[in-house]
DNA sequence: CAAATCGAGCTAAACGAATAAGCTAGATTA
DNA sequence: TAATCTAGCTTATTCGTTTAGCTCGATTTG
C-alpha cells in the first residue's frame, strides 16, 4: 500500500550504528556492552562515549532471541485492589527492579479461567519466571505447560517452591491473646475455607481455644469489607465477646457494622483482623491484627525465583515460612463484665 | 564447554515444528496464526490441530523483531500502595488485557530520578506505549527520548495527550455543598501544591467560597493518612466547622485524629475527602467525598494510547476531561449551632 | 484457444543482538 | 630464527518470525 513514502531507514539506533561511528565491529560493541571479551580500555571508552552520544538502547527483543532470557518476571495476583496485594506487589516490584527485572502484573480477578489465560500470555512473552498468588488451592496451571521457574505465594501446592507465613501459629496466638484478656465466647468470620491457609488459621484458633471456651459460631466469608446478610445477622445477635476475622477487610466491615449500630468496640465486643494492612492502624478504633510480613514475603519470593533462574538446576523445592506477630491495638479489650462473670462461673 | 552433553535440540516448539508436522511451509503456518493470506479451510484446520497438539506458543521476541511491536504497554505510577492508584491500575490492566496487551507496572516511589530510570527500562524493552502518572508537574521525561505514544494521567503537561478530571469543578461543588449546609468557617488540608490539580481544586473551592465565608487556614499536606504535627495542631484548634481534604487518605487521617480526641464527626466538625477510594464508604463515619472516575480514566487512557498506536500519525494532542461527582455520606452535616449563629450574625 | 486471472502455498530475506571461532600482529620463549 | 602465545579484534552464524514476491496449476475470458 505504501507508494510514495520511503520506509524510514535507521529509525532506531542499533549496534551497527555504534560500531560504524566508533570504527569497530558490532561484535566489539556487543562485548563492551556486556562486559565480556578482551577489549582494550581505550576502545571501551570510545564505544561508551558513542553509545551515550547517540542515545543507544539495547533492543531487548533481539537480545532475548539469542539469550533466551527476557529479564521479565510475571506476577499473577487475584485482586490488586485489595491493599494486602498492593503492599505485596510493591515489595515484589521493588525487589525485581533492584535485580534488573521488569514485572508483568496481571490481575486474575479471582477467576480460574483467567488464571490460565493470563499465564499463557505471560509464557508467550517469554517471562523468565512467575510469582503466583493462586486464587485458591486449586492448581489451575497443572497442564498449562509452565516451563519456567514458578514460586507460589501464600498457598500450599505440592511440588512447587513456595513462600508462606505461619498461619496456624497466627490462629493460636490470637486465641491465647483473647483468652488472656478474659474472653470465653467467640465468633469466627473465617476466610474462604477452600483456601488452605484460611483453614490453618481457623484450626490454630480452634485448637488453642480447646475446651476452655466456646466458639459460638463459625461463618465463612469472602475477603471483602462488604458483609453478607448472614454475617450481619450473626454479628448483631451479640452472643459473643470477641469476633475473629479472616482478614482485615472483613474486620473493617465488622467494625463498620458495629459502629453503625451504636455497638461500642472494644467495650461491648472485641474484633481481631489478619494481615495488618496500612489501614488497620488508621481506622477507629485502630485494629488489633496479625501482621503478615509483606516486605519479607515479596523479597523472599523474588530471591527464590532468581536463585532458581541462576542455578538452572531443578533442585528440591524450597518452602519458606515466615513468622507472624500479633499487633495489639484498640479494637480489643477485656470482655464486658457480665460476660466475664459468666466465664468465671463456668470455671 | 559442553563436551558429553548434547545440546537439547528443539526445546521449544517453533513454527518450524508445526510446519513439518502439518506438511506445509513455515509461511503458511504464520499466515494461519495471524489470520492473513489465502489459505484453504482444510489446511487451516490441519495446522490449528497440530498447534494445539504440540502446545505451540508464538515467540513474542521473534515477533517483535519483525513487526516492531511488543504488545506491551508501560504503566508508571508513583505509589501502588495508595488505593487510588490500585483502583486506577486495575482498570488500566483490565482494559489493556482486553486489547491483547500486557502491562509493565512500575512504581516510581515518588522520585523523579526513578521516573527517568524506569521509563528508560521500559523503552529498552520496547513497550509500544506508556501511561504515565507523573509524581508532580515536572516533566522529568523531557529529554529521556521517549519515542512511543505517551498518555499523561491526572497532570497538566504541555504537548502531551492527557486524561484528567474536573478538579476545579470538584472544588466549587464541595464549597457550594458545605455552604448550603450552613458552614461558614473552613480549614483546607490541601494536597501538595506542586501539583496542578491540587491547586485547581483549592482554587475552585476558594473561588466558590468567595466573600460569603471565611477560610480560616490552608495547610499543604502529603497524600498520606499519617498527619503531620502541624496538621494535627490545626485540626485540634477547633476553629472551623468543616475541613476539606486534598484526598481521602488525608481525610481518613483527620477522622482518625478527631475520633481519637473524642471530637464527634459530623456533629462538631464536618470532613470532606477527594477520590472516593473503596474505603471511603467503609470507615465510620462514612466519608463524604468527590468521586474520581477511576474506571473511566483508566479506560480512556488506554484507548487514547491504542488509538495513537493504530493511527501512527501524530495528530493534535487529545485532552480528555472527565466529570466528577460529590458523594454525600455521613462525615458531613450542619455545623454546630453556635457556629451557625456566629455565621448569621456575621451576615 | 491463448491469455489473463486467481487461489493456495512456497522461497527467501530481513529484524538486532550474542557469541563461537578465526585472524593478526607483536611479544615471548626455545 | 623459528615456534608459540596472547591481547584485541573481526567474521559469520544463529535465534523464530513476518511478509513481499514468486510459482504453479486451474479456471475464466475475449
Amino acid at each position: 500500500m505504501p507508494t510514495a513514502t520511503r520506509p524510514r531507514k535507521s529509525q532506531r539506533v542499533t549496534v551497527r550504528d555504534i560500531a560504524d561511528a566508533a570504527g569497530v565491529s558490532i561484535a566489539t560493541v556487543s562485548y563492551v556492552l556486556n562486559g565480556r571479551g578482551a577489549i582494550s580500555e581505550e576502545t571501551k571508552r570510545r564505544i561508551q562515549k558513542v553509545v551515550k552520544r547517540l542515545g543507544y538502547r539495547q533492543n531487548q527483543a533481539a537480545r532475548t532471541m539469542k539469550t533466551g532470557r527476557t529479564a521479565i518476571i510475571g506476577l499473577v495476583f487475584p485482586n490488586i485492589e485489595n491493599p494486602f496485594f498492593a503492599s505485596l506487589a510493591r515489595s515484589i516490584l521493588n525487589e525485581a527492579q533492584l535485580s534488573g527485572y521488569q514485572t508483568f502484573l496481571v490481575d486474575t480477578e479471582g477467576s480460574h479461567d483467567r488464571e490460565r489465560e493470563v499465564v499463557t500470555g505471560l509464557l508467550q512473552h517469554g517471562v523468565d519466571g512467575i510469582v503466583w498468588f493462586p486464587v485458591d488451592d486449586e492448581d489451575t496451571l497443572k497442564n498449562v505447560g509452565v516451563d519456567v521457574p514458578l514460586v507460589v505465594l501464600d498457598r500450599e501446592l505440592p511440588g512447587q517452591d513456595q513462600v508462606q507465613a505461619e498461619y496456624y501459629a497466627g490462629g493460636t496466638t490470637t486465641a491465647e491473646y483473647l483468652i488472656a484478656l478474659g474472653h470465653r465466647r467467640f465468633g469466627l468470620l473465617e476466610g474462604p475455607q477452600a483456601v488452605g491457609n484460611a483453614r490453618e488459621r481457623s484450626k490454630g484458633f480452634v485448637d488453642a481455644v480447646g475446651d476452655s471456651s466456646k466458639i459460638a459460631w463459625r461463618l465463612e466469608h469472602a475477603y471483602t469489607m462488604h458483609l453478607s446478610e448472614e454475617a450481619r445477622e450473626r454479628l448483631l445477635a451479640r452472643d459473643v465477646t470477641a469476633v475473629v476475622c479472616g482478614n482485615d477487610l472483613i474486620a473493617i466491615g465488622a467494625l463498620s457494622l458495629f459502629q453503625g449500630h451504636g455497638i461500642s468496640v472494644p467495650r461491648e465486643v472485641s474484633v481481631v483482623g489478619f494481615d495488618d494492612i496500612p489501614f488497620a492502624r488508621m481506622i477507629s478504633p485502630t485494629l488489633t491484627t496479625v501482621r503478615m510480613p509483606f516486605e519479607e514475603m515479596g523479597r523472599e519470593a523474588v530471591r527464590l525465583l532468581l536463585r532458581r533462574l541462576a542455578e538452572e538446576q531443578a533442585g528440591p523445592r524450597s518452602q519458606i515460612t515466615l513468622g507472624i506477630e500479633l499487633i495489639e491495638r484498640a479494637s480489643t479489650g477485656a470482655p464486658p463484665t457480665i460476660h466475664l462473670e459468666n466465664a468465671r462461673m463456668a470455671k
